[in-house]
DNA sequence: ATTTTATCAAACAAAATGTTTTGTAATTCA
DNA sequence: TGAATTACAAAACATTTTGTTTGATAAAAT
């Protein structure tokens, strides 16, 4: 059974009117009524669709992010480069060209007032890719180093490049990227 | 002029409802009416102090933090290692130290659901000290990779050091943080 | 002692939330 | 195509929160 076409229609409504109230006002100053008006959909029929704005949020950030390393989460964590140094920059530079043929919508969302928020939402299936595809190459040698602060640090450091990046409005080639985190990180 | 002493007492009164609250509900769900409430004092004396919740946010932030890095902004930037390796982990240290003696107020808020709206305040105070204090003497042989992006890189990794380390409950003694975080930061 | 000021209590309008009801129109499926 | 189902809109509703304003009272400053 498809889904019915209004639920679609609503749906969509629902999405396109938040974001583009974002670009107007932070993600706090946006109410529920605000999304109804823009929407131009009834009261009832909001709460029908989501239970609470942070709800609608969180379908936000999935559309938006979940796709982007879904191949990695469920796909069999790397074997194919074991520690090979050429491996995990080829995985990074993948990633970022990922990342950067979703340039429009992200963009948008990371620019406007409420980004912070987005980069939590984005820090989670970010930092479990990093954690399973990046941190097992870079670590080999690092003993002398509590574990957990080194796979804390380089997800930290990924996703702060990640972030760099985007907010120089994604000048530098996905390859450039790559090199600069590899040249600042310890190896 | 002094400040008349019952400015003085609901001044405190507020900031310490907030923080109690703080501990009980995050940031959103905490309404003004909680703190009039839990303060104790009537509506309108809760707006002769503060415009929004957000201010009132503001004040304890600039409490919490500004006098931590206080000394380092208004002293001299720092002429007195010149890229020495011995000065810069010395004032790693040291604010290592000083975060440490503020551990109790700290801890509270930074292990508090709206933990993440602290950090944010923090950033700022502590990413100018960063940038004065640690990132010069850590770039001078750094010349293929663009220059903000290693003071962002810099500044991040410090902040998110500083960030395990609480969420550690401070385990580490302010020394091998220091070690960790140079251990890690390319040099 | 007098003036100034901070506070409180109460009342208020305005806005937002979340629920409920009823009628209507779109869609699904037999 | 026709009947049953489902989504929606509109409206009304109680509740909560916000921010302002009033007048009275008590504390502090001079």
């Amino acid at each position: 059974m498809r889904t019915d076409r209004r639920v679609q229609k609503t749906h969509a409504a629902i999405m396109q009117a938040f974001e583009k109230l974002l670009m107007k006002k932070s993600y706090d100053d946006i109410t529920i009524q605000d999304i109804i008006d823009e929407a131009n959909i009834g009261r009832s029929t909001f709460y029908a669709h989501f239970e609470t704005k942070d709800s609608l949020l969180e379908a936000i950030c999935g559309g938006l992010f979940d796709h982007i390393f879904a191949e990695h989460l469920n796909a069999e964590p790397g074997h194919d480069f074991s520690g090979s140094e050429e491996g995990v920059e080829a995985k990074i530079i993948h990633t970022l060209y990922h990342l950067q043929e979703d340039r429009k919508r992200l963009s948008r969302i990371f620019s406007c007032e409420s980004a912070g928020l987005f980069w939590e939402y984005f820090q989670l299936p970010f930092s479990t890719f990093v954690q399973r595809e990046i941190v097992p190459a870079l670590t080999a040698d690092i003993v002398d180093v509590p574990k957990d602060y080194v796979v804390d640090f380089i997800c930290n450091a990924f996703t702060s490049t990640v972030k760099w990046w985007f907010y120089q409005g994604l000048k530098a080639t996905p390859e450039e990227v790559s090199r600069y985190f590899l040249r600042m990180t310890l190896r």
